[in-house]
RNA sequence: UCCCGGAUAGCUCAGUCGGUAGAGCAACCGGCUGUUAACCGGUUUGUCCUAGGUUCAAGUCCUAGUCCGGGAGCCA
């Protein structure tokens, strides 16, 4: 079929523009009932969903006799009029007057509108994708990541890559995928920011926003092996001044989700009203004051350690709003981070912990400065001195205070969804033992 | 790595005291002019995860293993 100026190709998505006028729909045959002498057909086009409605003897009798034998996923192209009617999903539907099957899919679609287990749906991700709930989750996916741009964009930042491919490992905590380097080797990156630190003192305000990795074997919903990171890094920042960006960044990104994504928070039936409470100022504790807290609840919590899973939720479940949870115990942190002149007890880093049980979603830090104290956390935590030599040029060359944080984008992601599995908001997700499709 | 749970039709699951395999959905055929995960009638569908053991008899009980799910630790 050829589209035309009487039939003009539109996306499902713009179709109430077009009432009472003849359109060419094409996409996929997303579900089909066929009564008697009538048809209805959902059209899925990736903008959304549309019935297609085919009555006998307003169309060609073939045709009519072939689209209600058509399988489920079959591509087509539809001419027809649009119409408003209430009775129609959506509130538009598209009389069909002709049909091209682009190809008749096999009947044998593995996934029904009906309940499936998550391992069967994983499986066949590369089908599931068309589903209505990937569908919701990715989207809102995508206008995170668009979010996250435009607010550090709008800030003054500029966008830097750090490498995938990294010598040795940033933190010397968490595992990492190891590769073949030629004849080295050599591991996939798990987190950008030692390279975001050089960045900012050539460019002051930038971050890095990529996959990051870890071989850790978390077989927990809360975990993937590969997974996006955004990480801002500033120049003469506090901790205090990044508190406030992490601030500023959630409340941005859980905004605009509500802004643009009502339709796919509709499909996940989230409820919104948790998200539309995500405002400035979130609560602000101090590691003594959130381990108090959860010893005065009974919690098996040992002051001194670092939080657990557990304690994260609980702290979480006191708020409406992310908690910032500042100056932990240094001997619980990581080596590049400062510890607090007024009490050197703590490290300045925070934790903020999304509501809703979701758990750590941005992590940070402001960073150790000095070039003395610096190399004496290297040895103190047994890391490879020369390996770090060109992040100790940094604090030799014009050193300044300066923090940054990370934010997981899936876990912020699974949040605003509302979903309880982060693998739901990437497109193809890996974690412990998982690497098809 | 550790703890808990699971594996039966394409999918989701039931299967009693150990007695020879079931439902719903899907697929296929037929009916229906307004359906909304339509409905009604009919048809088809099995390596009961694998190997061994107990027993007259094992989907069911025992042992070992494999795979899957969730949680802990670790972290975003």
């Amino acid at each position: 079929m050829t589209t035309s100026d009487e039939a003009p190709f539109v996306r499902v998505c713009e179709l109430s523009k077009h009432a009472d006028r003849s359109v060419t729909v094409k996409g996929w045959v997303y579900h089909l009932r066929a009564k008697g002498k009538l048809v209805f057909l959902v059209l899925r086009d990736g903008s959304g969903l549309v019935q297609c409605v085919g009555v006998k003897g307003e169309m060609d009798d073939a045709q009519f006799d072939e689209i209600q034998r058509l399988p489920m996923e079959s591509s087509i192209e539809v001419r027809g009029k649009v119409r408003l009617d209430a009775r129609a999903p959506g509130g538009a539907e598209v009389g069909i007057s002709f049909v091209t099957v682009l190809q008749k899919a096999d009947a044998d679609f593995p996934i029904q509108p009906k309940e499936h287990g998550t391992g069967f749906l994983m499986e066949n991700r590369h089908l599931w994708l068309r589903s209505r709930k990937p569908w919701a989750c990715l989207r809102i996916r995508d206008r995170a990541i668009r979010s996250i741009r435009e607010y550090f964009h709008e800030l003054g930042f500029i966008n830097i890559d750090s490498p995938i491919f990294t010598p040795a490992a940033c933190e010397g905590t968490s595992t990492l995928f190891e590769v073949d380097y030629f004849d080295d080797k050599a591991y996939l990156t798990q987190s950008g920011q030692l390279y975001a630190e050089a960045a900012a003192m050539a460019f002051g305000k930038v971050f890095t926003f990529g996959p990051t990795f870890r071989a850790e074997k978390s077989k927990t919903r809360r975990h993937l092996t590969e997974f996006w990171m955004v990480e801002p890094e500033v120049a003469f920042a506090t901790l205090d001044d990044v508190m406030s960006l992490a601030e500023g960044l959630l409340c941005r990104v859980v905004g605009d989700a509500l802004t643009d994504c009502k339709e796919e928070l509709k499909v996940l039936e989230r409820d919104v009203t948790k998200l539309e409470c995500i405002r400035a100022p979130f609560p602000r504790l101090s590691y003594d004051e959130a381990a108090k807290y959860l010893q005065s609840k009974g919690l098996p919590f040992e002051y001194g350690n670092d939080f657990g899973a557990p304690d994260e939720t609980a702290i979480g479940e006191k708020y409406d709003r992310p908690v910032m949870i500042h100056r932990y115990p240094h001997q619980v942190k990581a080596f590049y981070m400062k510890r607090d002149p007024q009490d050197p007890r703590w490290a300045l880093c925070v934790d903020v912990i999304a509501p809703e049980g979701y758990g750590e979603v941005i992590g940070g830090s402001q960073r150790e400065e000095n070039l003395a104290v610096l190399r004496s956390r290297i040895e103190e935590h047994k890391l490879p001195m020369d390996a770090f030599q060109w992040y100790l040029d940094l604090r030799r060359f014009g050193s300044v205070p300066h923090s940054g944080f990370g934010m997981g984008l899936e876990r912020c992601v699974a949040w605003i969804c509302g979903v309880d599995h982060l693998r739901e908001c990437i497109p193809f997700p890996r974690m412990l033992h998982k690497i098809y499709p």
